[in-house]
DNA sequence: CATGAATGAGCTTTCATTCAT
DNA sequence: CATGAATGAAAGCTCATTCAT
């Protein structure tokens, strides 16, 4: 006989906690959101958190990992097989620079990714994971503008790897700013000029 | 050493708090370093701190007005009557490029400034004042960018307010990865092509 | 003992916390008594003082609005419906002077209550609610003197009020006076000189 | 050659810090008055505070001491020898029913004395002080009511140690509600009736 | 004598975590 | 598995007192 509780019901269970994690981290920041206020939010027992979670640190670090997945995921679901390099560039920015003026939930998100940043800073275990990560990011973004070299879409005199790092230095300073300046400046221009100085370097 | 002791003797306390301080915040964060670290940190009494400061956020907050005002002085120091407005964007760029890798006191600013910045975006008031500060710094390079096409140094057709912006934004992503990567990414050849990202778009 | 404690266990748990309470500032003073020494005297931890008040003043107020409900119910309790005017007035000095002897506990009692009429004189909030108390008292008693006036056991020339005032002034006179000198001088006599004064005026 | 500030001077300064202690006590009890209110209100150094007195505590004693004297000199004043006994009393009655509404340091100085009546009850040694301090003032009024038993001008079958006890009950238990009820109630009709139970029971 | 910076024990309060039920 | 009362280490801050100048 399987346990009473199945595993979706559980994995369920974690899914509301994170979002409410994140909903708390998002309004507070790791250090003075408390487990009192997830257990509010969330509507739960103080007992299920730790059911579920070993501790505060956990339940944050579980919540970049997923995000980290789903992020990529998103990434390779918006790219089709024929696409351009230069679609594939454009269509990154798009992902990006629409994503913290949709929904409230995700803008939160801003912050939180943002405030671990700062953090994994000063913790070496958390700083190597965010290193992983950003080389990733870099990583997958060199591939496309490779990609571009090779097809002559894009000249081949740039180097791809600090290219790929720009492009993802521009888009954090951006979702720095926007957290400050979210109302008062246009930052639908500013992104739209951070893809043309990408990509006026890249042009033949 | 207690009677009438001069007032540079309290600026310096006060300034020796400041640097404890400082240390203490890049080294655990603003929350998690406590007065006892910077007691700790500085040698005094926790007493004396609270001579000096009302609170440990007054703390913080004279660490960041403190570190404006020195930084707009920097920039406007290095400047001569004769530069032009490139050479001034060019000695903008150098002086934030070499800041994190200088000393290790300055880099460890670098986290506490951009601390500041996720926390302001949490809090009203410091956001209001973080938001003029990033206007100020817009503000001032605006100004050097059109100055620059005033004497057709530069392109007319450019927006001079995104591009300053533009500017800040590659500078503040810049700071976001060298938190991480420091060692690991080669970020002399990025602050080059981020200069270039910018005065390719200026270039007539 | 956590899950779905009863409500009665929670009610008992708080009572005990008071009585602690009570017992501590009665040796010590509202300001002098520490969440410690509360701690210490109810063997629960520090801890669990906050989890049923939410701070030391709350402990304080709590105390003392229970302790007026209390005393009004003894009033009412202890009035039977046959009773006249006179009698009533002669309970009510007897449940007043013999509260101080009675037991310790009440004698510290006393301690407590003239401790936060002090207080309350420097304070706004406070000082108002002690005058509403202040009037509950004098309204009840100048009713049973309007009482005995209206049934011709007392005189009919006598300012209901101020009489009313000066009972409780009598009686909270001599418990400011029991505090420094319970042994010493025979209250007793005190006590009935008092009902005495206040009868002698009234008797036709 | 004598020390260069004379004895006076001293004298003067420690009456000046006694006036400026007694408003701090006055406005927020002895616990929370701190000493830098003192100096604050005094416009002395915090050293100074020292010179002239050993602790806060002594502060306390010594401001409380004058006052006894001073209150005793005042009764002794206001006797002159041709004065019958009742005439005595009611001048007493006068002199204490005054002091409350005169001024608003007079005012103050009931809520000082009161505070410190109960924190005598939880101090012997400062509760054996005010025993006598009470003993004292019984036995002052004692002796004027026996004087007027001698002279025939009160009854002789009246305790006059009880009565003398009844009387100063009265007053205190005033003060007490003059602290909270000051504006509200009309005190004056108040002791006026004190008065009158006293003499009440005394006329032959 | 005067000064006021320095001191540090001690205070109230918070909160991640545990565990008896 | 769920619950939430219990825990206590640790935090920020206060303030009477001291003492070098």
């Amino acid at each position: 006989m399987p346990p009473k509780v199945t595993e979706e019901y559980k994995e369920q269970k974690k899914k509301e906690l994170l979002e409410s994690a994140m909903a708390c981290f998002a309004e507070k920041g790791y250090q003075s959101a408390t487990i009192d206020d997830i257990v509010a939010h969330s509507g739960m027992s103080k007992g299920a958190v730790y059911n579920y979670f070993k501790s505060k640190e956990d339940i944050y670090l579980t919540l970049l990992e997923e995000a980290t997945k789903f992020s990529f995921a998103r990434f390779h679901q918006s790219f089709t097989p024929d696409m351009s390099a230069s679609e594939k560039l454009h269509q990154l920015f798009t992902i990006n620079a629409s994503l913290p003026f949709q929904e409230e939930e995700k803008r939160k998100w801003v912050s939180v990714q943002l405030e671990f940043w700062i953090n994994a800073s000063r913790n070496p275990e958390l700083k190597e994971k965010m290193r992983e990560r950003l080389s990733m990011y870099r990583t997958f973004t060199q591939a496309i503008i490779q990609e571009g070299q090779e097809t002559g879409e894009f000249r081949k005199d740039v180097n791809p790897e600090v290219l790929a790092e720009s492009f993802w230095v521009l888009l954090d300073g951006a979702f720095l700013h926007v957290l400050i300046d979210e109302e008062a400046y246009p930052y639908k221009s500013l992104f739209q000029l951070s893809e043309q100085l990408i990509l006026n370097e890249l042009k033949p």
